[in-house]
Order: C-alpha cells, then sequence, then structure tokens
DNA sequence: CTGCATCCATAACGATACTG
DNA sequence: CAGTATCGTTATGGATGCAG
C-alpha cells in the first residue's frame, strides 16, 4: 500500500505506520498493551503489571502507562481509597491495537528457536569484531 | 498464550515476544523489512532503499542492513562489477515475518487520524508541563 | 556506489530516594 | 500502593570523512 514514486517507495515520511513504530520505540509500550490485553477482566493495578513484566523498573512502567494514557490507548481508573488503588485497562482504540501486537507475539512464540539462533549469531559476531584485531 | 502464574502473568522473561521487540528497538529494522517486503522483485539497492526510507542515514541504514543480514531475515547478494553493486532481499524466515509487520502498518494507515490526535495530545501535553508553573 | 570508522549530541533506561 | 524527581550510565542516531 506504499505510495510509488519513480518506482519507489516514498512510505513512511510522517506517516501512520512511522508514527506508530515511534510509539514501539518506548520500550515497554507493546508488552504494557499485550498484558492488559490478556488481564483476566483487562483490568490490571501497577504493581501487578510490574510483577509480571519482568525486568521492568517501576519508573519505566509508570512512564509507559503514562505515555499510553496520553495517547489515548490506555484509560487509568482512580479509587478515592487509602491506599491508593489504580486500575488500567484498554480503550477502544488500544483494543483495535492488541489485534496486530499479538500476531506479532505470536510469530515471536513460533519462532522462538529462530530468534534463539539470531541472538547466537550476532553474539558470535559482536565477539568476533571484538577480539579479532588488537595486537 | 501467556504462563499464567498465580494468575499474573509471567510471560516476558527471555521470550520470543521479547527478543523480538529487541530486534524491533533498532529504529529502522521493520521499516526495511517492510520496504524490501514490498519492493518490485524483491530485491533492492542500499542507495534505493535510502532514498525510500525518508529521513534514514546512511549510517543507519547500513548497520540496520547488516543487524538483519546477521539475524538471518535479510540476504545480501554482492555482485562483482565497478562500481560496486549490492541487492538485498528477504529470507524464507524474513518473509514470514513480514506478514504481521504489515498488519501493524495497516493499522497505522487506517488509524492515521488517531495517530495524529495522538501527538497532538502529546504534544499539549508535554507543553502544558514545560510551561506550566514557572513564574 | 557500498561500506566502515570517528566524533558528538541526546534520548532511553535503571537505581535510588522521596512524597502523598 | 501510586507516583515523582534526580542522577549517572549506556544506547541510539546523525554528520562527516575516508576507502575499496
Amino acid at each position: 500500500m506504499p505510495d510509488w514514486v519513480d518506482g519507489k517507495v516514498y512510505f513512511y515520511a510522517d506517516s501512520g505506520p512511522r508514527r506508530l513504530m515511534d510509539l514501539f520505540s518506548v520500550k515497554w509500550s507493546s508488552m504494557v498493551l499485550h498484558a492488559l490485553w490478556h488481564w483476566p477482566e483487562g483490568r490490571a493495578r501497577p504493581g501487578e503489571l510490574q510483577r509480571s513484566l519482568q525486568g521492568i523498573s517501576k519508573k519505566m512502567l509508570l512512564q509507559t502507562l503514562k505515555e499510553l494514557e496520553i495517547r489515548g490507548l490506555i484509560h487509568r481508573q482512580v479509587f478515592q481509597v487509602i491506599p491508593p488503588k489504580v486500575e488500567y485497562s484498554l480503550t477502544p482504540l488500544g483494543k483495535t491495537l492488541a489485534g496486530p501486537i499479538e500476531q506479532l507475539y505470536q510469530w515471536g512464540l513460533e519462532h522462538r528457536q529462530a530468534l534463539d539462533e539470531m541472538s547466537e549469531n550476532r553474539r558470535k559476531h559482536t565477539e568476533a569484531s571484538a577480539s579479532g584485531d588488537l595486537r
């Protein structure tokens, strides 16, 4: 579906896809969306999310949630209780995005072995270029 | 498809999806794959690609291509001529990944307007927090 | 034309401490 | 428990120059 000019793809100036990938550059955004999508009842608290997304820091989780909220992909519901309680859930728009993300993750699951080999190749390669020519 | 433990998703330790997203953290990798996927004949030269991926620098294009080659997602064919000629194309594995990427980009196209509003909201928000309380 | 190496700015990230 | 702020490290990306 790109625009073709002179037989070349002039596709990604400030197009939808490009902006979408900008969003993905926030490392954890797709995982948060994906986790919320799979969450029972579709609502999750920050603490729960952090425990699920192994390795994410509190800072990054909150930052990602804020980012997604501003962009209208997730909804933030505050309960006026002590201690504080907040629940996040996908907006209708967020839910439409969850589909493609699911597809992508599905690919990741199906090609787990290939992905392992990729990491392996990459490791070998960087090692080689690192040690190779010192003397 | 996550693994559920204690009702929480312990999904993304060093799973396929996580590794996949690592690959995507190379900003241009999905666009390069996508461009090659749409390219006539499925083979493209670096120069052509750079002209198509508006805004990519030579350095990043080459780096991305190398990365994708090492990972076995694209193939590099060298022609022994002067001046040098090289063509890149998707490997079979790369082609299977192109599908999900296409889906994602499709979403980006369909929700272009929403994505515009997202950027807008983000702009407003960061402006507000930047200027808001200085006086 | 393809590819590599430097230098440099800045953006992303994590650890930690602190507030309500 | 939710959220913010600060600091320091590392990764990312762009500009430029050079080589085959």
